[in-house]
Order: structure tokens, then C-alpha cells, then sequence
RNA sequence: GCGCCUGUAGCUCAGUCGGAUAGAGCAACUGCCUUCUAAGCAGUGGGUCAGGGGUUCGAAUCCCUUCAGGCGCGCCA
């Protein structure tokens, strides 16, 4: 709807002789009784023209009022230069008629093309449950995924595993030292170990499948056995708790798996390093192994393979990173907790330095989640064992309430989420807000099916739309008609707290209509008109709440 | 010390690429269920957009600076 009016004014600036800007600013006036649409095009253009904006705007909006012909109700001139544009009632009724007919891909831009991009989030480490931080993550890059998806992306969706090195090692020693402690055997336990009760746990399992049969045993000897098995669980179990979560990945790539030596003798890794190496980009000094990414920006130069022989982190990560643009996706979308926003311009040297366009790939950081509980914050600590994790977090306020509350931020918001006001079944949450007014329509739907009304394509069909002259109905569709805008700034911005925010308007109007006017009366007419109104308001609000990965109620 | 993020109503947060008189929810207060679901509706009050300078016809938005909070600056991950 907006797009079209962009056209119109740029042949009205095209007609009166004027470059059209590339970019033309429109956008809906804050003031209803303004009108749908507003431009500042005019006072943007006065320097330039050495006009006064008004005289420029009286020029522009003469000019739009031919090109838009019976679309527009008027065209008016507000304050120091605005244009202001008030569509007809006839114009927002037969393209309401379009949500109906066309449904979806009336909804969505095609802004994607088909283009691939591949999503990595969560990516946690196998050695411990989800906690609260990586839920934000989860939901934002499902969502974000979701929305890429519904624009024309083809998303893969990828968890990378960080199942090799030190941390999974520790994981393992730690469910050894458990283990032994279960058999009665004496083991010390590593002084910065995992103390969370889930090792025991995993430690338990162990013992009822394999007895007492690594009793007493050197952890150089059962190290391996126990590090992939508790990595394996643990994995398991961080699955588990992101389909409880309703998120689902498509690929795990395994951190091991670029270490594993192919026929030549060289791992994914050590191929990624040689062609650094190769380029010139690789030195040797102190006994370390060093990549040059201060010549590409970052502010000194890191660490590939320590003293020790072993790589770094950062050294799969290169090979992770060369692995996911080798494998040709249009674009790759990274998503990261804040904290390792150091972390971005080394990514990106490696990237260029291995020449690839470090544009290539975008990180998306997402802020820390403070967890409070009654205003009070709530303790956490990784190695005494003692946090809440995701899964208690979804048991106690479901997994809509808390999917919503992390889409109503913007990702790079520091959040506080309180588990008293989250779970609070009342209007507090704005998730009921939304998903009662699809359950609404719903129910009207059925009051409907009771009193014989037909359904589907018989109903819509023979609905007259002209007949919705209510306020209330008009603003309904234009908010129903400014849906795919919002949609495709949130697509074009990464940013799918603007579905949540829309969501949550729509249902703010719907609601206060529903309260005024009966939808099934004995007109039959209007009836009809507004069983179609409210039928493409319930294609909005599911549409956008698939989007979040929020679910639909048909009842609450 | 340097870098990144944040600071908007009592609380939690939106605010499009610089546009008109600054927004929502919650909390507080007053009303509304014989009627398609009251997880709802109608109404009231609430602001030095952290402070100060600058650019601009116009600034919550851009620049500089100060203050406050968070995070990062490892041969950790």
C-alpha cells in the first residue's frame, strides 16, 4: 500500500521536473485525523530548490492527486511542509479483499528470492542444560529464521557443537570423578569441575549400563569413553529441552569433526590453517602459532595453536567459519551472546584473510538475561552448580510466555525477566493479549458454524466488503493492510520484534471492536462482511505469530 | 586505561533513514458480564527522552563530552 504511493510520488516529482531522492520517505502520520499516509518530501526538498516546503508540497500533492486517482480520499498539506494522504474507504476495502484471495502471498515479500542463508544460534557447549540466556538466543534465532524463511530465504538453521578441547574434557573427568565416587572408588575431583547435580545424573546412568567396570580405572585410560558418552547425553538432553522449546535445528555440526584426520593426514583445520599460512598470513613466535589479524582490523594478532601443540578455539572456529561459506550460502547470520562481541573482528579477519568477503557474514549479539524473581535478582553460578535452566524457566511460565517476552526486546536490549510477572496469568502477559484475540475469532467462527452460516470460500465469497463502514472496521484494515510493511522491514532489519509489537496493535484494535459491534447478527449482509474482516484479521495474527514460533490457540 | 552495548512514565520496554503536540503494557484509581470467551472493554492521572554542548528549517534519533550500569580486552571456551 505504501509502495504504491512511493510510485505515485515519484512520477508526481518526475512530472514537476524534480530528481526523485532514491529514497523516499513515507510513513504513517502519528495523528489518525492526519491521515494514512504522510511524506516530509517536501521540506527534505526545499534546500536544494531554494523554495519554501509548502509551496513545493502544493506542487507535489496537485500532481500526487492526479496519479492516485479514485485510491485517495484527499490529499492535504499539514504544518511546516507534510503531505498528508487519506486513502478512500472503497481503495482499503478491495485490497482488503486480497488478504482473503491471496492469503500469504499477499502477506509476504518476496524479499529473498530464494537466496540461501544459513542461521547458527544456541551453539552452546555440551557441558551443562540450557540456561535462561540461550533461550533468548533459541527464540530469537528460531524466529529470526522463521521470518527469513517466510520472506523467500531458503534457512538452514545450524547448532554448531563445541565437542572438543578442554571444556568437554573437563565435562568428562568430572562425570568420572562422580562415577567413581559411586562406585566407592577414591578420585579426586577437578578442582574447576562441573558441580551442577546433572553430572551425578549422568554419572548414574553410566553406572546402571556399565556397572562398576571402569571402578578404579586411570581417567587416561577411561577419559575418552567418558567424555563422549556425557557429551552425547548431554547433547541429548540440550536437544530435548529445545523441542520442548518448539526449536528445531537442521544441522549439528560437530567441533570434533574438523579435527578428524582425512586420507591426506590433515584435518579440516590444519587445511584452514596452511591456506592461512600459505596467503602469508600465519607467523611463529614464542613458540605459538600467530595469525596476522591485526592487518585486517582487529587490534593485535591471536593465537592459532598454543605452545602446547593444540589449537585454540579460535582455530576451529576459522575452519568452522571457511566450512560454512564453502558450502555456498548466500549469507550466513551468526548469533552470539553479547559477551563475546570481542570476538567479531577476528571472526571477520580470518574471513577477508582467507578471501572471503568478511560481509559476508553478519553477527546478531544478543544481549545477557537477568532472571529475577519478585524484583529480586536471582543468584547464578556455573561452577557451583547453582542455576535455573531454560526447562525450569518453560515448566513454570510455558514456552509462549517466555518465546514472547524475548520478542517484544530488541535482541541487543539488556533484559530483565522476572518469573513472578511472567507467569502471572493475568493481561500482564501480552502473549494472552494476542493469542485470546485469535481465540476469539475462533469462537465467533463456530457461533457462526451453529447458526448455518456456510464456510470457507462460500462465506468469503459472497461477503460484500463495502459494507464495513465502521471506524473501527476501516482502521482494522489499514493496520490489516500495513501488515506486509511491517513484515518487510522485520525481514529487511533482522529484527522480528517488530511482528511481536504489530501483533500486539492488531489485537488492541480487534479487541475494542469486538466489545462494540456483534460480528453475527440478523443482518446477514454485514454479517458476512464481517466474518470476512475478522477471518483476515485471524490470518494476520496466525501468520504473524508462526513467525515468533508462538502457537495459535483455536480456544483459551 | 581502551573497545562494544545500554540509559525514554513508578516498573518492563517500543519509538522506522532526523519529521508534526513522546508511545504501549503493567502498576494506581473509576465504571462495564442475561448478549459471538471479562485472559476483554470504556475512562483518569503519570515525562528535564541520564546531564551538558553542537549540527539542522526540525533531534529521543546524528556528532562531541560528562555521568551511571552491563559486557569484553588470555597460548580460556
Amino acid at each position: 500500500m505504501f509502495a504504491s504511493v512511493e510510485n505515485s510520488l515519484r512520477q508526481a516529482l518526475k512530472a514537476l521536473g524534480m530528481e526523485p531522492p532514491e529514497r523516499i520517505e513515507v510513513g504513517a502520520p502519528r495523528e489518525e485525523a492526519w491521515g494514512d499516509l504522510s511524506t516530509p518530501i517536501a521540506m527534505s526538498l526545499a534546500k536544494q530548490l531554494k523554495k519554501p516546503p509548502r509551496e513545493i508540497a502544493q506542487a507535489i500533492a496537485a500532481k500526487l492527486t492526479e496519479a492516485g486517482g479514485a485510491a485517495f480520499e484527499k490529499v492535504e498539506i499539514a504544518g511546516p511542509g507534510f503531505i498528508n494522504v487519506t486513502f478512500s474507504g472503497d481503495f482499503i476495502v478491495e485490497k482488503l479483499g486480497r488478504i482473503l484471495s491471496q492469503g500469504q502471498a499477499f502477506l509476504r515479500a518476496d524479499i529473498g528470492k530464494g537466496k540461501t542463508v544459513q542461521v547458527e544460534f544456541v551453539s552452546a557447549n555440551p557441558t551443562g542444560p540450557l540456561h535462561l540466556g540461550h533461550g533468548r538466543g533459541a527464540a530469537v534465532g528460531a524466529a529470526l529464521s522463521n521470518l527469513l524463511a517466510a520472506a523467500g530465504f531458503r534457512v538452514t538453521k545450524e547448532y554448531y557443537v563445541n565437542d572438543a578441547g578442554r571444556q568437554v574434557a573437563l565435562l568428562g573427568e568430572s562425570v568420572f570423578a562422580r562415577y567413581q565416587e559411586l562406585c566407592e572408588a577414591d578420585y579426586p575431583f577437578p578442582d574447576d569441575g562441573y558441580r551442577g547435580d546433572y553430572i551425578m545424573d549422568i554419572a548414574r546412568q553410566i553406572t546402571e549400563a556399565e556397572g562398576d567396570k571402569h571402578k578404579g580405572q586411570d581417567f587416561a585410560q577411561a577419559g575418552n569413553y567418558f567424555t563422549e558418552k556425557s557429551c552425547a547425553m548431554m547433547l541429548a538432553a540440550i536437544k530435548k529441552d529445545l523441542e520442548g522449546f518448539g526449536v528445531a535445528f537442521d544441522i549439528w555440526q560437530s567441533e570434533k569433526e574438523l579435527y578428524k584426520k582425512r586420507e591426506g593426514g590433515e584435518s579440516e583445520v590444519d587445511d584452514t590453517i596452511n591456506s592461512l599460512r600459505a596467503k602469508g598470513f600465519v607467523y611463529d613466535s614464542e613458540g605459538a602459532v600467530w595469525f596476522k589479524a591485526t592487518l585486517f582490523g582487529d587490534e593485535k594478532d591471536r593465537v592459532l595453536k598454543k605452545g602446547g601443540g593444540q589449537y585454540t578455539y579460535f582455530a576451529s572456529d576459522i575452519a568452522y567459519h571457511k566450512l560454512k561459506v564453502d558450502a555456498g550460502y548466500d549469507e550466513l547470520i551468526d548469533i552470539w551472546g553479547a559477551d563475546h562481541h570481542g570476538y567479531i573482528p577476528r571472526v571477520k579477519a580470518a574471513l577477508e584473510a582467507l578471501g572471503y568477503n568478511r560481509e559476508k557474514l553478519r553477527v546478531l549479539l544478543v544481549q545477557i538475561v537477568n532472571l529475577l524473581r519478585g524484583g529480586k535478582p536471582v543468584q547464578m553460578s556455573k561452577r557451583a552448580g547453582e542455576f535455573v535452566t531454560l526447562k525450569e524457566v518453560i515448566d513454570e511460565v510455558g514456552a509462549d510466555t517466555t518465546k514472547f517476552i524475548f520478542l517484544t526486546r530488541r535482541p541487543d536490549s539488556h533484559l530483565d525477566f522476572d518469573l513472578e510477572t511472567a507467569k502471572a496469568a493475568s493481561a500482564e502477559n501480552p502473549v494472552y493479549y494476542v493469542q485470546y484475540a485469535f481465540a476469539r475469532i475462533n469462537s465467533i467462527f463456530r457461533h457462526a458454524r451453529e447458526k448455518g452460516i456456510p464456510e470457507g470460500e462460500a462465506r468469503t465469497g459472497q461477503a460484500d466488503l463495502r459494507l464495513l463502514s465502521e471506524p473501527e472496521e476501516l482502521k482494522l484494515a489499514k493496520k490489516l493492510l500495513a501488515y506486509p510493511t511491517v513484515f518487510e522491514g522485520a525481514a529487511r532489519a533482522h529484527e522480528p520484534h517488530r511482528i511481536t509489537y504489530y501483533l500486539q496493535e492488531l489485537a488492541g484494535l480487534f479487541h475494542p471492536y469486538y466489545n462494540r459491534h456483534k460480528v453475527v447478527t440478523d443482518d446477514t449482509g454485514l454479517t458476512l462482511a464481517r466474518l470476512a474482516l475478522v477471518e483476515a484479521i485471524s490470518t494476520v495474527l496466525k501468520d504473524g505469530l508462526s513467525i515468533l514460533g508462538v502457537s495459535a490457540p483455536e480456544r483459551m
